[in-house]
DNA sequence: TGGTTTAGAGTTTTT
DNA sequence: CTCTAAACCA
C-alpha cells in the first residue's frame, strides 16, 4: 500500500496483515500470546509513519492503565513522533476526558466527582432508605447490580421500570431514579455513568459527536470481547464516520460477562461491519507446545466459539504438572517447596513464578506457606492500597475541596477526626438538606450558623471553618498542598494520640499518600500544563487516583512471587505458573457449575489461566478443603481431565514431610518460648521484610512493623525472624 | 455520642 | 474461620 510497510522484520504473515490492513473495519482474532500489543503499536506506528493520520487523528482503547502504559510505552520505542496528541488510555479515561470538557452539556460541571463502588454504595444504602426499600430483604449488592446492568445496557430509570418484574427488579426500579437523582445533586459519576453520560454526550449532542467524528480517523479497541453495550456503543459512534475500527480481541478469554460483557460484540463485529476483514493471529509465542496444547484441549471443549486454532514452534517443553494435596496446607507446602526448588535448580528468580486461584480466599494458606518457606510475595488485587479506609479519608477530603455538592464525601470526613458529630445530628443535615433540595454543605453551614440550635452549631462550627480553611490554601507543589490539607484536618495527629500498632500503620499509610502526590506531579507534570494552579493539579492528581487499580501499582522489577487470582492475571505471563484449588466446586466455581454457560465462563477462565505460563505449568487440588470453618472433599476439577494425558504428569505427595511439619504447624512448640524470645520494642530482622520492630507479643505471633513494608503479623518459629536488639 | 458486641456473609471486580 | 457492618448499651 505504502512503500514503507515492509519496515517490519520480525512480524509473521498475519501480523503484518493486521499492521498494514488499516483501510475499514478490521477484526483481529488474536489468540492468547500471539503478539496482539506488538500488533497493535507496530499498526499505529506504521498509520502514523505513512502519514495516514497524524497522532491527535488515532485514539487507542484499552480496558486497563496497565494495558494503555505498555502500549504508550512501545509506541514510543518504534516510532519517534511522540504520541503526545494521541488517546491511548482506557475507556473510563476516555469518557472522562470528553466528559470534562463538556460536563454542562449532559447537566454537570467539570468539577463532578468520580465515585467508586465504596461511595456508590453508600449513595445507594440512602437512597434504598428514601425509597423505603428493605435492605433484609434486597441487599444492597443486589440491587446495585441490578442497577449497574441497566446502566451497561444503556437502560434509564424509566425504561428499567417499566420492563421489571421481579420483586427484585421492581425495588431496584423504585431506588434507580433516586440514586440517580442524588448522584446527580452531588454533582457526581459512578464508573458506570461514565460510560452512560460519555454515550450520552455522543449521541445527544451532534456537534459534539462531529468534532470528535472528524478528528478520530482511526480507533482501535484492544480486548473487545470484553466490551459491554455502552462501550459498544459509544465505540461505535466514535468510528462512524471514517469506519476504520481495528478490535483486537479472543473470544475464548472472555470472562467478564457477569460484569457486563458481551461477547455478542465480537462474534457478531462481521455482522455490524460486513466490510470488516478477518485476521486470525494463530502463532503462540509465549508457551511451549506442550502448555498450548493442554490449553487448546481444555477451551476446545466450549461451544460456539471462533473456529481458530492456536499453534507453536516452541519446544515441547515440560509436561504439565498435577499435584494432589491432602488439604489446602499441604497444596500450599507443595507449592512453596517447588518454587524454592526450582529456583536453585533452574536459576528462576522470585519474579518468574506466579500463583493463581479462582477466589480471594485461598491466598490466606498460600501466604501462610510462601512466608513460612522465608518465599518473598506480592499480592495484586485484593484490598488495595487506595481501598484503606484512611486513604480514602484524605481523599475525601481533597474531593470536597474539588467538588462542594459531593455529599458523599463531606458526610465521610464530618466526624474524622473525632469532633463529637454523630450519626444523629449527620442524618438531621442529610434530611433537612433533602428537603430542601440544597447541598449537604449549604445546610451543614445553617447549622454551623445556629439555625438548627447553638448544640450543633458549636460541634459544626469548627468543621465548617476547618473546610474554608483548606480551601483558601495555595501551596507551591502538589505534596505541600496535600500535606498541609491534612497536617490541618489533625488525622494524624488524632492516630499519633491513639498510639497503636494499627494506628501508627494507618498513620505510615497517609504519609506514604504524600509520597504518592510527590510522585504523581513528578511524573504528570507535562499533563497539567507545567505552572497549571495548585487546584487543577490537585483536580487532576484525585481523578487519576479514582481511575487507579491495584494492578497499576504491581512491580515487576520486585523479586518476590506474585500471588492473584485468576481474573486479576489476564493480560499477564510468568515462566512458571501455579494454578491451584483446581477442584470442582471452587473453579469451577459452583454458582456457575450447574448453568451451562456459567461452566463455559469458567472454562475461559482456565485458559486463559492456562496461557499465562511460558514454561512450566502446575495444576494442584487438595482432597480436603476447610473453606469458612467446614471442611469439604472436592472431586479434581473437570478441566484437569480436560487436558490430554500425555500433556500431564502427577507428582507425588511428599508425606512424610508434609506429615511432619503439618504436626509442627498445628502445635506451636516454639509458642510458648516466643514470648521470652521476643517482646516488644525488639529490634528484627526479616529474612524477607528486612529489619522491624516489633510491636506485639502474643502466643504464637508476633506483630512487628517494618516500616515501608508493612506491618505484618508473623508465625514466632515459622517466620525467619532474628532477633538483633532489644 | 462512641465504644463494644453480635450477626451475617464470604466468586470473580480491568475502571 | 474471619472480616465487616449494623445493633446495642453505657
Amino acid at each position: 500500500m505504502t512503500p514503507m510497510t515492509e519496515k517490519t522484520p520480525d512480524l509473521n504473515p498475519a501480523q503484518a496483515d493486521a499492521v498494514n490492513s488499516t483501510d475499514g473495519p478490521l477484526l483481529v482474532l488474536a489468540g492468547a500470546g500471539s503478539g496482539k500489543t506488538k500488533v497493535l503499536t507496530h499498526r499505529i506506528a506504521h498509520i502514523v509513519g505513512s502519514g495516514k493520520a497524524r497522532p491527535e487523528e488515532i485514539v487507542a482503547i484499552t480496558f486497563t492503565n496497565k494495558a494503555a502504559a505498555e502500549m504508550k510505552a512501545r509506541l514510543g520505542a518504534i516510532c519517534d513522533p511522540s504520541a503526545r496528541n494521541m488517546w491511548v488510555m482506557t475507556f473510563h479515561a476516555m469518557c472522562v476526558r470528553m466528559l470534562r470538557i463538556d460536563a454542562e452539556r449532559v447537566g454537570y460541571t467539570n468539577r463532578f466527582t468520580i465515585y467508586d463502588a465504596d461511595d456508590s454504595k453508600r449513595m445507594l444504602k440512602a437512597a434504598m432508605a428514601q425509597a423505603e426499600v428493605d435492605e433484609k430483604r434486597y441487599p444492597v449488592a443486589g440491587v446495585a447490580n441490578r442497577i449497574s446492568s441497566a446502566k451497561n445496557e444503556l437502560i434509564d430509570p424509566d425504561e428499567f421500570a417499566a420492563s421489571a418484574i421481579t420483586p427484585m427488579d421492581k425495588a431496584a426500579a423504585r431506588v434507580f431514579p433516586l440514586y440517580q437523582r442524588r448522584l446527580k445533586d452531588c454533582n457526581a459519576m459512578d464508573f458506570d455513568d461514565l460510560l452512560v453520560e460519555a454515550h450520552r454526550l455522543l449521541a445527544d449532542h451532534p456537534d459534539v459527536l462531529d468534532r470528535y467524528q472528524s478528528r478520530f480517523r482511526y480507533v482501535l479497541v484492544d480486548e473487545y470481547q470484553d466490551t459491554n453495550h455502552a462501550q459498544y456503543r459509544i465505540v461505535k459512534l466514535l468510528a462512524e464516520r471514517h469506519r476504520n475500527l481495528m478490535v483486537v480481541g479472543d473470544d475464548d478469554q472472555s470472562i467478564y460477562s457477569w460484569r457486563g460483557a458481551d461477547i455478542r460484540n465480537i462474534l457478531d463485529f462481521e455482522q455490524d461491519y460486513p466490510e470488516a476483514n478477518v485476521i486470525r493471529l494463530e502463532q503462540n509465542y509465549r508457551s511451549t507446545a506442550t502448555i498450548l496444547a493442554a490449553a487448546n484441549a481444555v477451551v476446545a471443549n466450549n461451544l460456539g466459539r471462533k473456529a481458530k486454532t492456536l499453534w507453536t514452534a516452541n519446544a515441547g517443553g515440560e509436561a504439565v504438572t498435577s499435584y494432589k494435596a491432602d488439604d489446602e496446607r499441604d497444596e500450599a507446602r507443595f507449592i512453596a517447596r517447588e518454587i524454592e526448588r526450582l529456583r536453585l535448580s533452574e536459576d528462576h528468580g522470585y519474579s518468574d513464578f506466579a500463583i493463581f486461584y479462582r477466589t480471594n480466599a485461598q491466598s490466606r494458606t498460600l501466604e501462610d506457606a510462601l512466608l513460612r518457606e522465608g518465599i518473598p510475595y506480592q499480592i495484586v488485587g485484593g484490598t488495595r492500597y487506595f481501598d484503606r479506609a484512611e486513604i480514602r479519608d484524605v481523599m475525601a477530603y481533597l474531593k470536597i475541596l474539588i467538588n462542594p455538592l459531593d455529599a458523599i464525601s463531606i458526610q465521610r470526613i464530618i466526624n474524622k477526626p473525632k469532633r463529637g458529630i454523630g450519626k444523629t445530628t449527620v442524618d438531621r443535615i442529610a434530611q433537612v438538606s433533602i428537603d430542601d433540595a440544597e447541598s449537604f454543605e449549604t445546610t451543614l453551614r445553617r447549622f454551623s450558623a445556629g439555625d438548627f440550635g447553638s448544640g450543633p452549631a458549636a460541634k459544626v462550627r469548627p468543621f465548617v471553618e476547618l473546610i474554608d480553611e483548606i480551601r483558601a490554601m495555595n501551596e507551591h507543589s502538589l505534596r505541600d498542598q496535600v500535606e498541609r490539607i491534612i497536617d490541618r484536618t489533625g488525622l494524624l495527629q488524632e492516630l499519633a494520640n491513639e498510639g497503636t500498632v494499627e494506628s501508627s500503620g494507618r498513620a505510615e499509610n497517609i504519609r506514604e499518600f504524600f509520597g504518592v502526590a510527590e510522585e504523581y506531579a513528578a511524573t504528570h507534570a507535562n499533563s497539567s500544563e507545567a505552572g497549571a494552579d495548585i487546584a487543577t493539579q490537585l483536580a487532576d492528581f484525585v481523578e487519576w487516583l479514582a481511575l487507579r487499580s491495584d494492578l497499576d501499582s504491581m512491580s515487576g522489577d520486585q523479586e518476590t512471587v506474585t500471588l492473584m487470582t485468576v481474573h486479576t492475571a489476564k493480560g499477564l505471563e510468568f515462566p512458571v505458573v501455579f494454578i491451584a484449588g483446581l477442584e470442582d466446586t471452587l473453579f469451577p466455581h459452583v454458582n456457575s457449575i450447574f448453568d451451562p454457560a456459567g461452566l463455559e465462563e469458567e472454562r475461559r477462565l482456565a485458559y486463559v489461566a492456562i496461557t499465562r505460563a511460558r514454561e512450566r505449568l502446575y495444576l494442584t487440588h487438595a482432597r480436603n478443603r476447610s473453606l469458612f470453618g467446614s471442611t469439604r472433599s472436592n472431586p479434581p476439577s473437570r478441566f484437569i481431565a480436560e487436558i490430554p494425558r500425555e500433556c500431564l504428569k502427577a507428582d507425588a505427595p511428599v508425606r512424610t514431610q508434609s506429615f511432619l511439619s503439618g504436626t509442627v504447624s498445628q502445635k506451636p512448640v516454639v509458642g510458648a518460648a516466643s514470648n521470652v524470645e521476643f517482646q516488644a520494642g525488639d529490634r528484627v530482622e526479616h529474612k524477607v521484610f528486612g529489619i522491624g520492630v516489633v510491636k506485639q507479643v502474643s502466643k504464637d505471633r508476633v506483630t512487628v512493623d517494618f516500616g515501608s513494608k508493612g506491618v505484618k503479623n508473623l508465625m514466632v518459629g515459622f517466620a525467619p525472624l532474628r532477633k538483633i536488639a532489644s
